[in-house]
DNA sequence: CGTCCACGTCTAC
DNA sequence: TAGACCTGGACGG
């Protein structure tokens, strides 16, 4: 579930579905939730929901007498929000709020894995930065001042996850925004975005004499870099339409329709310096032609017909940098100078699980 | 059965 | 920059 669209989205089904359901009680905290238990009963109070990049804040409000008191999650890989019937409460509900209905309901935060928490007061994790969905602006802003920040020295695909400037890109949305624009991954964070500013400068030059209404959609058509750290993640919140139930069928599958890169077959994927996977395709001359040709590809038909051609792989990363715990695999023989990365291509008849396709 | 992989942080050599 | 923290799904033998 959990990069910045599906925290917004838990907050709006948490708003709509409970927004007029009355609770009661305390939170019922289970004996392994990473989070403190919360020193708050009412006999009637709402609940309420804001996420801001990777965090969502839940504020309990009495109805009569009573503080409020705000909690603040964060999903890690498996969180999310539920409205059960508290009967059945779902596996790994750590947090649960009960309603006043007749069978009362028990919105519940469900995580599996438990790397999510949560924690007392409304107060987002200081040192996250701006959100990219809902405080574009100083989103941007933060980003472009500060880009002398050793932040920057790292590959783009790796600045992307720093939540300091990019608070709710995760790993499937750097992939998918560094793929809109086909930057390769190791390119120096740096280096791209110092181009923007450029980029943006010489635009405004240049457009000066058009209409307002013209250069609105210039803008749309050609999306910088930092434009799509927001329509990005906004077209996932704007594609989910089951809102009332997060785990719907439907759901999962739309999204994994909607992904262009991520996990898809025939892009290429590589580790980078922290063990995680980036997804990417890797270009060709020839496929940038292409794809400037076609400019609002039936994306489909554009990815099927990608086939072999001499490639300008990305630098990879110095060291293969894998995982955690590798069960000796590969030879540590040599040291240095063949890089145990490997360039995965899928074509599209490769079985789906990721990580299955031969090296090329 | 087993191994590898996963939408994310944290902290400790 | 290795791990640690976790469960569960997909796939292989």
């Amino acid at each position: 579930m959990p990069e910045g669209p599906e925290l917004a989205l838990a907050g709006r089904y948490i708003n709509e579905a409970c927004g007029g359901l009355v609770f009661c009680g305390g939170a019922e905290r289970s004996a392994v939730g990473r989070g403190p238990e919360v020193p708050f009963r009412s006999e009637a109070y709402r609940l309420g929901a804001a996420a801001r990049g990777k965090e969502l804040r839940l504020r309990l409000e009495p109805l009569g007498p009573g503080r409020p008191q705000a909690l603040v999650f964060r999903f890690g890989m498996s969180g999310g929000f539920r409205l059960r019937p508290a009967a059945a409460p779902p596996r790994h509900a750590h947090l649960r709020f009960l309603t006043r209905e007749s069978p009362p309901r028990a919105l519940c935060f469900v995580d599996a894995r438990r790397f999510g928490s949560w924690r007392l007061g409304d107060a987002w994790q200081p040192g996250r930065g701006p959100c990219v969905l809902t405080e574009y602006r100083a989103f941007r802003e933060n980003v472009l001042k500060n880009l002398d920040d050793k932040a920057f020295d790292k590959p783009i695909c790796e600045a992307l996850l720093n939540q300091k400037y990019f608070n709710g890109i995760g790993n499937y949305l750097r992939a998918e925004i560094l793929y809109r624009l086909k930057i390769p991954p190791f390119e120096k964070a740096r280096t791209v975005l110092e181009a923007l500013k450029h980029q943006e400068q010489a635009r405004r030059k240049k457009n000066s004499s058009l209409t307002l209404s013209k250069k609105l959609k210039l803008k749309r058509d050609n999306p910088d870099l930092l434009e799509l750290c927001h329509t990005v993640p906004m077209e996932v919140v704007a594609a989910e339409k089951n809102l009332l139930d997060p785990d719907h069928a439907d759901n999962h599958t739309a999204f994994k329709n909607w992904l262009q890169c991520y996990g898809v077959p025939g892009m290429s994927s590589l580790r980078d310096h922290n063990g995680r996977t980036i997804w990417f395709q890797v270009t060709t001359r020839a496929s940038k032609r292409r794809s400037r040709r076609a400019e609002n590809p039936a994306t489909l038909a554009v990815k099927k017909e990608e086939e072999e051609e001499e490639e300008a792989v990305p630098e990879p990363p110095r060291k293969g940098r894998a995982r955690a715990r590798r069960a000796a695999a590969a030879a540590p023989a040599s040291s240095e100078p063949e890089a145990p990365v490997k360039v995965t291509r899928r074509r599209a008849s490769a079985r789906k699980g990721a990580g299955t396709a031969p090296a090329v």
